[in-house]
DNA sequence: GGCGAACTGTTTGTGCACCAACTATTGGTA
DNA sequence: TACCAATAGTTGGTGCACAAACAGTTCGCC
């Protein structure tokens, strides 16, 4: 009989591979970014760099630190992904005089004109996924959930 | 006020970061994947290496096309990681005598017998996130909703 | 003032993920 | 039979994700 020390003991199979929940999360992840991908190629941003965008329309200046704690990506990550949005000419990162440690990363005008365009995405996406937004937030409200729970 | 054309009308800023569901997901995936690297690392094997592995253990031997349709990966994805697979000795891919052009993947014995470590993963994983049961499976049930309601 | 630790971001290497171009094989059909 | 289209997997290019090593700057502290 089950017992509190094994909370698996009532599955058939712990290891079939269409009831592990890292393969749904991936499989998720992948399919719902890739519906950005044809809204985001015409404005030359891949998905990580649109979370990026979103943050800098949100607040402006900030960090590379900041940037990452805000878009949970290391700075091995961001780094060339900065520069090649800066390369687009949507960003302009600039070294502190203060604190020559540390860069500045800001929005261009072209980067900052680009958030019209943008506003067209989120409403897209929920048109082609045809779920209620209520589904959507209550998806979402878990994913906080157990990002919280891994994260701990 | 609201209307059916506009789903997001009630949402203050549709552009918050932090209220994106594909961003919870991507954070989420990576979050949960993360969480099994220290577990994996011993065995070699990466997480997309694992859900291979899964499908292999589960059924054998499968084809290339056939494993990307379970593992959900596109056979650029699935070729090399099939060869480092091979490298490491848990796996043999051979040619079709009846059709030269599809590729058999079987497990070899070290690959088999790599099972009975597999088998303390999904409780380490459940142990280590500290979410019920009942709350994963129910996770997973909404992950498998917005990907059917993706790829359709 | 000078030394060492801490901090900020860059670089390098490995491995996915996706796409497009390619090779080889097979199967249908004229 | 000879060709053409479809199929199966490989390769190369770009970009992310992560880890480890690195370089420059700043700060504490003697």
């Amino acid at each position: 009989m089950p017992t509190q020390k094994d909370p698996l003991s009532g599955i058939e199979n712990p290891l079939a591979l269409d009831q592990q929940v890292c393969f749904g999360l991936a499989v998720a992840a992948r399919s719902v970014i890739g519906l950005y991908r044809p809204l985001l190629e015409p404005m030359g941003l891949t998905h990580p760099q649109y979370l990026v965008m979103l943050a800098l329309w949100e607040e402006e200046p900030l960090r590379v630190s900041e940037l990452g704690r805000k878009v949970q990506l290391d700075p091995g990550t961001l780094s060339p992904l900065l520069k090649r949005l800066e390369a687009q000419g949507y960003i302009r990162r600039e070294r502190n005089k203060l604190d020559e440690r540390s860069l500045a990363v800001v929005l261009t005008d072209r980067g900052r004109a680009l958030r019209d365009d943008a506003e067209k995405i989120p409403p897209a996406i929920v048109e082609r996924l045809d779920m209620s937004v209520d589904e959507l937030m209550e998806l979402h409200r878990r994913l906080l959930e157990v990002i919280a729970a891994a994260t701990r």
